[in-house]
DNA sequence: ACTATTTATTACCCATGGGTAATATACGGG
DNA sequence: CCCGTATATTACCCATGGGTAATAAATAGT
């Protein structure tokens, strides 16, 4: 508990053994154990928001403490104060990044041409793409009710942005044609709201990548929209990997039905 | 801060100004002021569950308090301990009762009969309406890694059971033919992260009941995967078996996909 | 080298809030 | 009326963690 750091480190951290004088990985640290620390400010700024945003998805804003984020860059807590004014300042860029990602896709999509399906499409395809990554996460996994008020209105008004991006390309598409005759505001809700689902389950590393998510949620979602039966061609249901692998769907639809039964309310024991 | 409660209240907490000794609304604590405590034990229990997914639900489990919890309660915060042993275990109790209700959904949708699409159908009207109520927001906005350990492992299990349920009816409507041909995981993915998110903005006294929201949801979702272009303009999905079989293939080939280009991860600025 | 500035460190502060101990009050049964 | 049990209350404990003050080490300019 004492030691957070020995004053000169004799002994190495040693979760990574080798030599330290090169980090053993391109996303890690800029502070190099102890010496050599001559890098620019902002590099140091985005390398605290990229350990603090991965350890906000991983443990929760509030269980990660700040002594986390700053051990993860071999550092000090004080020092993380040398770039952020506080614990929710952190928490409020990395919403930052995520909006500024997401107001990438929003003007390029608009910027390009089609109908105002093509258009949707196109945006749920870079959505859900954004969603498989850490920023992208950061929108759909905090609580705005962790930031100061000032900083919530920002937030919330880009939040707005997303949605009225989506409402108006299933407006748009309604008035081409191109979209199913309904209430944008309810299809744009359904819409995001899978593909912010997106961000609460995917993880690197697991067998569907970013991409594939984001084209077969592209499809999934727009079809239902989409007026005329957009058949594709066997849409990819054996498609590249194998999907049976964690799928033991093979259990009959009648499953969890018995244990339930009556809701038995009365839960009375404890002691 | 010091005097949470006066010892004998003389003064009423007269956010009801009215006769205290009937409550002002059904749903209010059964701890009156001060006197006539001598309900059923039970009863309380599920007054503080009431009292805290409520109070979870509106600050988030972190910053809700077990003070604030026994402040709506006219009772202070050791009495909860006669009913629980701990704030995680009065979240997870939230969350059994979420699903408890969820379980009677499956349960019931699937001693009916029909086609896989009616199932999901029924299914998605009958879970996306859970999610505008308190216990069923408690599903997604909560976090599992509040819990205990072996808690948290109960909730998974409770949540796979939710997600099979989808993937078995979506994989029977393909076989039985009321479903395009897709991945029945991703499938489920997509509908059931959109309904969920219904339990993220939806709000009790909008302009929209949470009948109107999950009958609309269960259109636009299940038409999105719906083979045949099931054309019910008049919102009146509350009858079954009108999944037109007939197959109007109109081709479409799809675009959209390719032209996502890189985005420029070139962030230079942030101050 | 000397000095100013930036950036890190150690050692604290202290508000918060979950949880507990000791105790008081209500209630039901003899 | 008295006593045992259940259920509340007051008054604490204390671990946690965000944030700060004082200070030391590195860096850049001259």
């Amino acid at each position: 508990m004492g030691n957070i750091r020995a004053p000169f480190r004799s002994q190495c951290d040693n979760s990574h053994a080798m030599d330290a004088r090169f980090p053993p990985s391109s996303t890690e640290s800029p502070w190099l154990p102890f010496e050599s620390r001559r890098r620019a400010r902002d590099e140091k700024r985005e390398a605290v928001l990229r350990a603090a945003v991965q350890l906000f998805l991983e443990q929760g804003y509030h269980r990660a403490t700040l002594n986390d984020v700053a051990k993860r860059l071999n550092i000090t807590k004080p020092a993380l104060y040398n770039y952020f004014r506080g614990k929710d300042e952190i928490l409020f860029e990395c919403w930052s990044i995520g909006h500024e990602l997401v107001d990438e896709c929003i003007a390029e999509t608009s910027a390009g041409v089609g109908s105002g399906l093509d258009k949707l499409r196109k945006l749920t395809i870079r959505y859900a793409e954004l969603m498989t990554t850490d920023y992208g996460k950061s929108l759909v996994r905090f609580d705005l009710r962790d930031l100061s008020e000032h900083n919530r209105k920002t937030v919330q008004t880009a939040k707005r942005r997303i949605d009225r991006a989506f409402r108006d390309y299933i407006a748009a598409g309604i008035a081409d044609g191109s979209v199913k005759p309904c209430d944008p505001k309810l299809a744009a809700f359904a819409i995001a709201g899978s593909l912010n689902w997106i961000g609460h389950w995917f993880q690197p590393g697991g067998e569907l990548t970013g991409r594939a998510v984001a084209e077969e949620f592209a499809i999934r979602l727009t079809d239902g929209i989409a007026k005329g039966t957009t058949r594709k061609k066997a849409d990819k249901p054996p498609r590249k990997g194998n999907a049976s692998r964690e799928d033991r769907s093979e259990h009959h639809t009648r499953t969890a039905a018995g244990a339930a039964g009556q809701s038995k309310r009365t839960r009375g024991r404890l002691r």
